[in-house]
DNA sequence: TATTGTTATACTCTATAACTATA
DNA sequence: TATAGTTATAGAGTATAACAATA
C-alpha cells in the first residue's frame, strides 16, 4: 500500500541544509518534516493507519473489520439493545449501520429479533457461529496484534498510551 | 455530529450487573464497553477522530484541513520538489493529489512550475499568500489546537504521547 | 407527535488502471 | 522502456432527509 510506504519514507529525517549548487546527485533525499514532527494529529493518524492495518492482517482469517469485530464485541457485553443503542454507542449512525447488520447477519453471525415491548426495534443477538467467531478473533487479537504492540511499546508504555488515547476521546 | 455525541456516551462506563427481573427503569444506561475499553486501535481512532475535529475548528477562519496543511507545511519546508515527492512523503496517492492541488492553487496558496531540467515534472511552490495563510494557520494551531491538547494532557505527557504514536507511526 | 429501522442519496477518502508527454 | 502528471472510476466511510411501522 502506498501509504504504508510513504509512512516509512517520511519518518526517517535526513539533514535540512538549503540546496547548495552543484549537488544534483544528493537531490533526492527524504524530505523535511519540518513542524509536522511535531503536530500529534498527524503521527495520530499515521498510527492509527499503520495499528489498522495490522490488525486487519491479524484476524484476517476470520475476516473482521476492527468495525465488525466492535460491533460483535459489543453484542457480547450488551445482550437485549437495539440497534439504535449499539450503533450510538460505536459512534456508528444508524442508516450506515443498516448494511453492517446485514453483512454481518448474512454470515450467520448475529441476527435481529423483533422486540415484544416495543415491536418497532430490533434486538440484536449473537448467534452461536458469532459467539465462536468473536472468542477466536479476540483470541488472534490478544496474541498477535496486540502482543506485537506490547512488545514494540512495552507493557508499561502501553498501559499510559492507552490512558492518554482514552481521555483524549473523551474529554478533549 | 453523531460521532461526537456517542463517543461521550461510549466513554462512561457503568455497572456490568446482569440484568435482574424488576429493574426495567434502570434499562436505558451507558452500555458496556468490555475488551473495546482495553482495545488500543479503537482509543487511537476515538482520539483521532476528536483531534482532527479541534484542528476544524480552531484553524477555521482560514479554511484549511489537515491534509490541506500538511501540504503547505512541506512545501514550506521543502523547496524545489515535485508533486510525486510530496505526495509520497504524506501517503497521499499520486492520482489523488491533483485535485487537493487543484484547489489549493484555485485559492492562490501554491502554484505548479513546469521544471526546466525534466520537462515531465512540477516543481510546487508556496505563494506569496500561502505563505501568510500558512503562518497565519501555525499560530492558530499552536496556540489554539496544541495548546488545548497540552493543557488536557500536561506538557511531558504530551511528548510521551507523539513519541509513542510517531514510534508506531515508523516502526509498527 | 416521536421513535425505530430503513431507503435513498451525496460527499469525502482511498485505491487501481490507463492515458499523455516527456525522458 | 520508464516516469510524472493526469483522467476515469470504483469502493469504503460518513452524513442528511424522508418514509413506513409503531409507540
Amino acid at each position: 500500500m502506498t501509504v504504508s510506504k510513504a509512512t516509512t519514507d517520511a519518518v526517517k529525517p535526513s539533514r535540512p541544509r538549503d540546496k547548495e549548487p552543484g549537488d544534483e546527485a544528493v537531490e533526492n533525499a527524504a524530505l523535511q518534516m519540518g513542524e509536522l514532527a511535531e503536530l500529534l494529529g498527524y503521527s495520530l493518524k499515521r498510527a492509527q493507519l499503520k495499528v489498522f492495518e495490522d490488525f486487519l492482517r491479524c484476524v484476517e482469517p476470520l475476516q473482521l473489520t476492527p468495525a465488525q469485530f466492535s460491533v460483535l464485541l459489543l453484542l457480547d457485553n450488551n445482550p437485549g439493545r437495539n440497534q439504535t443503542e449499539i450503533a450510538n454507542t460505536l459512534g456508528i449512525l444508524r442508516p450506515n449501520f443498516v448494511s453492517m447488520l446485514d453483512a454481518l447477519e448474512s454470515r450467520d453471525l448475529c441476527a435481529r429479533m423483533r422486540s415484544t415491548n416495543d415491536r418497532r426495534s430490533h434486538i440484536l443477538v449473537l448467534t452461536e457461529k458469532g459467539r465462536a467467531v468473536l472468542v477466536r478473533a479476540k483470541k488472534l487479537v490478544a496474541s498477535k496484534h496486540e502482543a506485537r504492540l506490547n512488545e514494540l511499546l512495552g507493557p508499561e508504555n502501553r498501559v499510559a498510551l492507552l490512558e492518554m488515547l482514552s481521555k483524549i476521546a473523551a474529554e478533549f
